[in-house]
DNA sequence: ATATGTCCGTTCGGTGGCGAACAGAGCGAA
DNA sequence: TTCGCTCTGTTCGCCACCGAACGGACATAT
């Protein structure tokens, strides 16, 4: 059995980290951190969840298949929250792809264990009803994002909120991925992504993005990311 | 005390007719239901929920602001549903406008009463929470549906949800306000609905919309629509 | 060195929706 | 009857994004 790793204590998962030592304990058990390998499907739209999962450096993205090639992601899951939550209204199914986005590792639980526990700690409960209140916030908040705002303040939306869960100025992800998490062309993802790098706000090459001036993202950012912020720490805290 | 009418009972809310009787019982007490009146807004977003509502027969819109003047509908609630589902979540507060769409009446709760009753029955709890996971997902559906159908497929999805809520063939709205609810301009929805009216799908006049030909109108609608029925069906069952 | 595959840049015509503005039609009040 | 208001119809120029296509740059394997 591998032992934990440093990594896995000195940034832990918020959602666990607010837990009472004993709920924590029972939940996690014995178990390590599993890893997550980049562009692993950790669930598929429709089927029985079989684990969920608190990322650790790891992060995940939430994707509604539309019909035709259309999709879209709809939320962003990593240090901060967790991969799952449709188990705590009961239901073992969920509508959403997830996708891993960023390699790194992840707390895993079994679905009937998660259940068992749900049960028993009220502390659990409550704190995951409060992060499902604000996956619901953020997903509204997403829709009128997704309506009304332009390719560039999305993409720069999005990045921010990746550069969080990532925790790193840099990740790997190609223009072609973003567009299918953004909804819009792949040449629409090079025409915003190529704006913000003439003006020195991100530089990328070959799959690779890295953030150089975060504050000059979030201004080219729409409200919706310092919106979601917000929401989980007021509900959060 | 008024007695109460035979439409409450003839036609009752479909959450508060899945409950056992006694935990129904406690839940609404001896209360009569309350009138909702065209318009009326029952809650702002951001202040505290004072009561949550079981419709039966008037029917609910749940609204995001957005930056500006754009605003969004991205849940409509009527005799299948409750409104303040944050409260399940232990949150007494919701980012959504309500404002009432058809005037009807409903089952009104106050809401520490609910919180205990939520505490107190099982059935209750279980209910609710599988409706809020239909709620969830009819949300990711709405983003999807924003995002890449056209005004006049979304604009027909918007009716016959609307009908199904309103359990008539018509019901009162203008262009004006169906575009704040689908996020587009009034001309588009004129245009939109007009188009419908051509084919004889639906009648209009001056703020008042009859359906004519509803299984024309799912045929004119997004897959969306059938997407939800099937969701709720499924998990509500 | 060459070949192959991935990733990014650019261009083309087309379109759905936008903002603004104005005209007419129905309806109720005075 | 006439006025005023609300609701619907139409038009104009504009623009962000669409689908498709092609070329080039870079990376890696052989």
């Amino acid at each position: 059995m591998p032992s934990k790793s440093n990594k896995g204590i000195s940034s832990d998962n918020a959602l666990l980290a607010a837990l009472p030592a004993e709920d924590r304990a029972r939940l996690i058990g014995s178990e390590s951190p599993v890893h997550l390998d980049f562009e692993d499907t950790l669930h598929e739209a429709g089927k029985p969840i079989t684990h969920v999962y608190f990322p650790i450096g790891g992060f995940i993205s939430l994707i509604t298949p539309a019909d035709g090639r259309a999709q879209l992601e709809v939320g962003l899951v990593g240090i901060e929250g967790m991969l799952g939550v449709s188990l705590i209204l009961g239901v073992d199914t969920s509508p959403l792809r997830a996708l891993v986005q960023g390699a790194g590792s992840a707390w895993r639980v079994e679905a009937r264990h998660f259940q068992s526990e749900l049960e028993r700690s009220p502390a659990l409960r409550r704190l995951l009803n409060r992060y499902l209140y604000v996956l619901l916030t953020q997903l509204t908040q997403s829709a009128i994002c997704t309506r009304f705002h332009l390719v560039e303040a999305r993409l720069a939306r999005w990045l921010l909120m990746t550069r969080d869960r990532a925790q790193a100025n840099h990740f790997h992800i190609t223009h072609e991925f973003l567009a299918y998490m953004l909804g819009v062309r792949r040449v629409g993802v090079t025409g915003a992504a190529s704006a913000l790098q003439r003006r020195k706000i991100i530089r990328y090459a070959r799959g690779s993005i890295a953030v150089l001036n975060g504050r000059a993202l979030k201004a080219a950012a729409c409200k919706c990311y310092a919106a979601d912020l917000k929401t989980y720490a007021r509900i959060m805290a």
